[in-house]
DNA sequence: GGTGAAAGGTCATTAAG
DNA sequence: CTTAATGACCTTTCACC
């Protein structure tokens, strides 16, 4: 478990650059191709890598509001309740939390207006008691990963 | 704005078959590969492909914990807030959102014991008020993109 | 459509744990 | 002794003009 500088530093280069191929990365880290290459089979391999998919902004689909919204769930209906948020697209995540029965979700809506239409949708199911929704004004921090990344390698020192 | 039926399914096969390359994809859809190049490229000039770096799980980094916090902030102090959780890597996401000064962001850590040491990081910050955390225990919907594609791509039609 | 380049695989050799 | 890195070679495939 962890990972040593060199994945590290092929990590932060891929994320910089994700368009350079292995060989232009064996290059820029100084070391073989087939060692770039074993580097990348062995971190897709132990789920560090999830995949290299693309990604997507809501917001230029025409999705430009976010908002949280906290659920308290009846006892005994998460298992209903997670079945319903997956069917619904605007549900971008679903978390279960420490808490009475409590779940996170992420929302995205073309619209404030478009916004209830969602949250009515989503907490009109049985089972959910009560929703509370934050919505984002500004996002300051973006979902991010390369600092953690030098953390986690920095520690492997 | 928005994207058509082909965008829609160039999308989800690029998030499904991420390795295979213009020409591939060409094949699958059933079109030119000059018409796939350039769908790649106005999607990317969009903004609605955001780029193809590498999906990172924090915990195969050695983050297993998730962790959401509702923080409150003194009113004028939003700026300098900002900056100091920039610097915290176990920050991944900050948002602001409505209500009086609050910031939700998501932590990750080492181990619950750890989560005591990050938020402690986190809130040990002059003009945060009120910190609320929920720890995650199940993810039943991971961070996902596609669903909303479809329905974006299906809406254009 | 043609062409230069890179990916992906295998191998023997060498170094390091 | 086991694991990893290296450089060489080869074939297929793709990106670009």
């Amino acid at each position: 478990m962890g990972i040593d500088q060199l994945d590290g530093r092929l990590l932060v280069l891929l994320a910089e650059e994700p368009r350079i191929g292995v060989l232009e990365a064996s290059r820029r880290l100084g070391v073989a191709r087939g060692t770039v290459q074993a580097r990348l089979d062995r971190l897709q391999s132990n789920g560090v890598i999830r995949g290299f998919g693309p990604q997507v902004d809501p917001a230029a689909l025409g999705y430009p509001v976010t908002a949280f919204a906290t659920l308290q769930i009846r006892q005994g209906q998460g298992t209903d309740v997670r079945a319903h948020l997956a069917t619904v697209p605007e549900v971008l995540e679903l978390h279960t939390t420490t808490g009475s029965g409590d779940m996170l979700c992420r929302l995205v809506a073309r619209s404030n207006a478009d916004l209830q239409r969602v949250i009515d949708r989503v907490v009109g199911f049985d089972g959910i008691v009560r929703a509370a929704t934050a919505i984002v004004m500004e996002n300051p921090v973006p979902l991010r990963i390369i600092p953690l990344v030098k953390q986690a390698s920095e520690d492997q020192a």
